[in-house]
DNA sequence: GCCACGCATTTAACGTCGTTAGGCTGACCG
DNA sequence: CGGTCAGCCTAACGACGTTAAATGCGTGGC
């Protein structure tokens, strides 16, 4: 009984120590360009041994969006308290902006690489994502749904779906033209997240009447 | 003399048929699922063959995205001729996200892809990226400018580079976003024309007083 | 204390990828 | 008519993701 939880405890102690690893390749070299062999050997061990624990490397890439995923979900719902939604949504795009500054290897995981977040036919691989909690868009679709209860938005702007998915559309082109673009000499980058503010602002009093 | 130049009539003919086959095959299931064999047997011919007209895959695709970045910026220009340089913005954006809907797999090389676009240390390199006339960045910069200098827009939108990286991000956030997001069904995605001309509107008006 | 079991890990291998090397062939030039 | 050379072929290399079978090893029952 108290041998077999600590097995379990070590499968699941080196089933961490796979993903750090690959984590850490992941974004040092992309994905594509880190091979099963090298989480291997950053492991000590063969990359077969990795394959009892992971499906396969998409699964491994998985597991670690929906680690990540939940990190911008904690920073959203620690902004639920903001009473004024309008203020929240802008608050909510500066703190998405700020995670994709701050975390940008994790951000190009969770945003940037397709084919990273297929689940499996199973019965159960809906419900986590469906908790609008702590899921990061539920809590921007919230948002929107209140202003536009409120009477705040412009008749054009009344689908919260589609409104959700225009300011979504915004935050992140604004992190991931400059992920993509940074190192490139041609184009003067002005600061991403003054950027932000102006663009937000426009964009929220552009959908007011 | 003639047959010189029919032989290199010839070799011309041959390569715009290899890229041809790989401009179908890469749209239709995507770059990296494309292989070489595979652009081969649509030829009738074998995979090595290609290799004595380009150097590798990755030449393969840089000759076709050069074609593409072309045609963007042959788009753009035909709307060179709208006068209003508010109207010329706003269809400047709608063209560069039907561009980006039309041709998903170039989109994704050309600004989604880092790394992807590196030219090699060559003199002349710089040179086809400079020339504003059909640099689609220098056209919305222009325009972006021309607004400025007529006071249309509000204090905080004085900077045209700025401004410019605020368009060009929303945009883009637009098609990127879709792309990578629009096979998961926990999203219901609206038309994104759509979503570009209402995101526009709210923009432009946004950013005037 | 010993032995059989189970599991984590290993070695070996398969099929496919991009790419390279070397040989054949057939059209052109002298 | 012989030589040259571009263009295509077959064969193969190394690396990839992944699978199958063998190996070691710690644990539980007798």
């Amino acid at each position: 009984m108290s041998s077999e939880s600590r097995r379990i405890r070590e499968r699941q102690a080196t089933r961490d120590r796979i993903l750090d690893a690959a984590r850490e390749l992941f974004v040092e070299r992309g994905v594509e360009a880190t091979t099963m062999r090298a989480i291997a050997e950053r492991l000590e061990c063969t990359a077969p041994a990795i394959y009892h624990h992971f499906a396969d490397k998409q699964s491994l890439l998985r597991e670690l969006v929906t680690q990540d995923i939940g990190a911008l979900g904690a920073v959203f719902q620690r902004l639920g308290g903001v009473v004024d939604p309008v203020d929240r949504l802008v608050r909510l795009g500066l703190a998405y902006v700020r995670f994709g500054l701050d975390h940008p290897q994790h951000y190009r995981l969770l945003f940037m690489t397709p084919g990273a977040k297929r689940e499996l036919p199973g019965e159960a691989a809906v419900v986590p994502i469906e908790t609008p909690e702590s899921d990061a868009y539920g809590i921007l679709h919230a948002t929107v749904s209140e202003i536009i209860r409120g009477g705040t938005f412009h008749g054009d702007f009344g689908d919260a779906e589609r409104v959700s998915q225009i300011y979504w559309a915004a935050v992140h082109g604004l992190v991931s033209l400059h992920m993509v673009f940074a190192e490139d000499r041609w184009i003067e980058w002005r600061d991403v997240e003054t950027s932000a503010e102006r663009m937000l602002a426009a964009l929220v009093s552009g959908m007011m009447e």
